[in-house]
DNA sequence: TGCAAAACCAAACCATGAGTACAGCACTTG
DNA sequence: CAAGTGCTGTACTCATGGTTTGGTTTTGCA
């Protein structure tokens, strides 16, 4: 366990971006204000003007960060799945498994995801940021893919398949579990949706 | 075919939530200005508070017809698929294919859930809009709760399957695949996730 | 044709919110 | 200890945006 030595600025940095998080995941960024940010981290507007150069350079540090994240928690998971089995599609199984013990394990449910937030009010972010997202959802694709590509060597299946297809599904099924649990508030939904979508990886690999 | 005839009032009341659906598909609700939509609808801010008393009114009759064209356009699709199969399974998977052709016509693709969007600003509206959404969400699971149902008294599952779960899943891939559509700028995005999900129910019911 | 109701317009009000200018304090490195 | 640099505070500007008040036109209908 490696503990980070963040020097002050690092940490009201950190702490500017963990309050807007919560605010834009719950309002959505326009109507997410630097002033109220601002109060609750303790600062000053010129505080926040110093660590970012303005609300968008917020929206993309935001991003960035949360982008990086998720992928060091999918390597998490991908690397336990792998340490548990040498056989792909198995893997995949057990990763899909862990991940949807990962969600249901989040105390209040997950808080919902800044990308699907940004899709939104795509309208308001730079071209940066957009392509950000883009290339977000473009790496998960590449990332299931090749495993889905692993396993259809190893377990050919009968029908017709796009397996880009099948990996953009896991991240459908998770952003719109999200929407809908928060929706119904229901924090084990998005576990459930992703246990629905492992049903539907056995079913199409193990006939 | 029946024509409405509306009178002037309802035409420009009904031209302001189209501009104002758009633009809040596009940057979400609170980006969008009032100003802005009266500019396009080519009336003055007092014609637009004749029409609504508030913003929040606004999202909530934007909301509301959102729900209840959505009701109607799956009334049609069920029954379109009603008369082809007497078949509960049958006539579900017809129904999806339906629903994902309907997806595919989209010239530019589906322009957003209005209901998705709401949820990720769910803090700046109202307690009762809050409720539509979620009353939203509860009526679809119920609907297509029902028509599982009823393929499950007719096609027994060997494993234990939630099928209100199953139903929301179609809902999340939707909005699932709505998001992954307008992020990866790809129309045919979205009626190829409800495809998959058409396989899932596939693979569930016939083994 | 006249008149009430419906539909709309003009102009202001007030709050908020993004962003700036500039001064001041607290390190920490030469 | 001097000088920079990282960070914070005060005090503004300027634009936008939701909302109100009080009037004017247009429309439907008796």
């Amino acid at each position: 366990m490696t503990v980070k030595v963040q020097s002050k600025g690092e940490q009201t940095r950190k702490r500017i971006m963990d309050l807007a998080q919560d605010a834009v995941l719950q309002k959505g960024f326009a109507a997410t204000s630097i002033e109220e940010i601002i109060v609750e981290a303790g600062i000053t507007k010129s505080g926040f003007f110093y660590h970012f150069r303005d609300k968008n350079d917020l929206a993309k540090a935001m991003l960035q960060r949360y982008l990086d994240d998720e992928w060091t928690v999918f390597d998490r998971l991908f690397k336990q799945a792998d340490a548990l089995s040498e056989d792909p599609l198995h893997s995949f199984l057990i990763f899909l498994k862990l991940f949807a013990d990962l969600m249901a394990d989040l105390p209040n449910g997950h808080p919902g995801c800044l990308v699907a937030s940004y899709v939104y009010s795509e309208h308001l972010f730079s071209r940066d940021v957009r392509t950000m997202t883009t290339e977000g959802h473009l790496i998960w694709r590449k990332r299931f893919g090749e495993r889905l590509r692993l396993i259809a060597e190893r377990y050919p299946t009968q029908t017709e398949l796009d397996l880009d297809d099948l990996a953009d599904m896991l991240s459908a099924v998770a952003d719109g579990g999200i929407i809908l649990a928060k929706s119904l508030h229901d924090p084990t939904l998005l576990p459930k949706q992703i246990l629905l979508y492992r049903n539907l990886i056995k079913a199409t690999f193990l006939e």
